[in-house]
DNA sequence: GATGAATGAGATTTCATTCAT
DNA sequence: AATGAATGAAATCTCATTCAT
């Protein structure tokens, strides 16, 4: 994955060679930094290239121009999130679970890499930059991808309401992760992530349910159930007293 | 208001007649105009001045500078939109009226304005801008006041779960907002305000009561055995498939 | 004539005071000497400005860029040619006359400022600028207009041969002028405009005539006329005795 | 020949093998693709190395720099069209024969390498290239020997004026031919090189003959009556038609 | 002998800001 | 009070050229 992007960067000097890859990792991991920091017009390539310590003509060797690189140091990001979430999706697990493993492993990797991506997504997302929204959208598309997904299958299952749009869903799901972060960057307070993502989740899923059946019903449901595994343990113990 | 603020503000030349303060207006007029369009960075003061006819360097004889200006444009948006929650806001009326009703404003006037300001605000805020920063958390706090005041009484009232962050419920309840307008903006829809404000205040109110307790349970016992009944289908079925 | 164009030049601010049309003048001429003596390429904004004692951004206020400044001190150039053979030229003389004119005037403005222009012209005519060439290709239409216009006349009236394409003669003219100013500069010798005038003249104008008619029709034309003269003038002669 | 200058080139490092020599001859052609293409400015020594598949850094190690390179091409291109005119001269034939020949063969190399050479000739051999401009004077004077001996003799010989400098006549030899070729450049049409080549051969061989003093005097006079007649025709009509 | 990699030295261009009038 | 004019400072980007491998 890694290497057909590079491939794909319109480097002015082919970067064949081993080094050469290790030099494009390396300015787009100070690019990173730079324009998480600083936001796309603040950072300038003059402090990219002296963070690791080369002249900025480098920096233009390894990439068109400072618009392809942020394009690039976006693109990686969203990679690795992408990456990140469906290697690690419990495709078997329960709707619940896929739910909440989304939540948490966004928020983390979120933090990771500090507000300064998100926010350097949204703000650059939104100028017209026509040769850096097509690839923004795809990437976005994919980059939300599993989350509709697991809200979509949930609905179908009955598990979440379908009288409400997806879209809205992925603004109450994604809407609080950033607004969480923004609040603990700009307060300057370390947040618990495994706490907030858990709670998060479960107001989240709460909310999404839809809205309940009669509570005589479901006591009805929980009588019959626990019955049955009455029934069951009383049946397993006389098997183990054997 | 308006007074207070514009001898806190450092303009150069004292602001004494009428015609100053109509000039002062204008200006921050068009820099609300082209901060919001354009952003700090991308906005000038050149396109400032000559959306209103004047030459750049009016601009600069009634504030200090571009920065300055700028606080002043994000100022002035903070209190009209803290004004309008805190005339309008229903104080007699009960705690998801009083809910509904921020909800409805905010997204209203965040639309009215744009979602440039809004972003606008999050940049900005965000970057250390020494003389800005101290007044605009000050401003935050004001913003977010009338919502924290009605989560906190409803929390004493036990209408609000107080298993929860306050902090964390503004997350939930700004998030979303905020990200249902980016939505907007980048897939350059037009927004149903009062149906989103409505389905938003809707589902979020459920989210932020407290579970009734047994329901809660049984909700998740009922889920459980169903998911274990599906997962047990599936498995099933693959069986009978061999 | 100059304040039309002033106009419609793209400067970032509008020189509308006096001063600002001197300083027009100044950058313009400062332009045309920088870009006549090193083309377009090698000439910097930097050397431009410094001529005038200004800094670069003065230049850049006036112009909205080195390409249109250039752009313009060509135009510039090419108008008062044309506007010194049109306003000159003897519309009343022989046809001779006004080709004798046409070549004069030529030599004596492409000399006065330097082949520098004319090279100028001609290799950044070639390149393919967009904004410019439409521009350049009207203007040196007007330019050798007034050439062609003699040309044609000519050949109707029979004083000039009509097999050979006007444009094959523009050459004929244009090319030995531009040529005679090459060779001058690089040996760095003066040249005696005004004789190789004449002596391009001279042999232009026989070469461009039509194939000589047979002599002795000439002869017999020459006896009749002296002849007619002869009688003339004994009849004259006979009135100024009286 | 190729030798001598291979010699005289300040490689830097010493071409003495067959694939050296290849390498050079590879590099001059490369090189003269694109300096004539775009000018030595425009130029860049990334795509010379680029065309021929090599680094940037083997053009360095066979050329001392830039400057050097395009010295040699165009040095290179004098010498062919220097070599095909003195091998093709038909020495036998009469001096209209041999100047017929010239201007074919100047007219038809040049057509071959296109405008770019010629152009990059006349504008780079106008600046102060202390390096350059010794030898690129020696090329010139080689270059036009042919046209000046065929003239020259022919002048002995009665058959060219002998009253016009010599320089003179080689402007208006080649400066006919450069026009014509920029012409069909700048107007993107394809020339039709040998009818082009004749009528230039006939007429200037026309212009450059000596005046037959008494056909020439004689097609001025009547030239000088019927002109006369034709303009006291015109001022009769206006008088008519008042 | 060839080259991948790096870079110094510019060039153009932008813009907030100042100041005399 | 308003502004025309000027500019310092900086940012992006280009390219010939060098050198270790």
């Amino acid at each position: 994955m890694e290497e057909s992007k590079a491939e794909a960067s319109g480097a002015r000097r082919q970067p064949a060679g081993r080094k050469s890859q290790q030099r494009v990792k390396d300015i787009l991991q100070a690019g990173r930094e730079v324009f998480s920091e600083k936001g796309y017009e603040r950072a300038t390539t003059a402090e990219i290239a002296q963070r690791l310590g080369v002249s900025e003509a480098t920096v233009f060797s390894y990439f068109r121009g400072k618009r392809e690189l942020c394009a690039r140091v976006i693109a990686d990001w969203y990679d690795e999130i992408i990456a990140a979430i469906e290697t690690g999706l419990p495709r078997d697990g329960s709707a619940r679970q896929q739910f909440a493993f989304i939540v948490r492993t966004h928020l983390r990797l979120m933090l990771v890499h500090g507000t300064g991506m998100c926010s350097l997504v949204l703000s650059e997302g939104r100028a017209k930059h026509h040769e850096l929204s097509a690839e923004l959208t795809a990437l976005q598309r994919r980059y939300t991808a599993p989350l509709m997904r697991v809200l979509s299958q949930g609905q179908q299952a009955g598990q979440i309401r379908a009288d409400f749009p997806l879209r809205l869903m992925r603004s109450m799901v994604f809407g609080p992760m950033e607004h969480v972060l923004w609040d603990a960057t700009l307060a300057h307070r370390t947040l618990d992530i495994d706490g907030t993502a858990d709670r998060l989740v479960d107001v989240l899923w709460t909310a999404l349910q839809p809205p309940a059946p009669a509570l005589d019903s479901l006591t009805r449901l929980k009588e019959d159930v626990s019955e049955a595994m009455r029934r069951y343990d009383t049946a397993t113990k006389k098997d183990t007293h054997r």
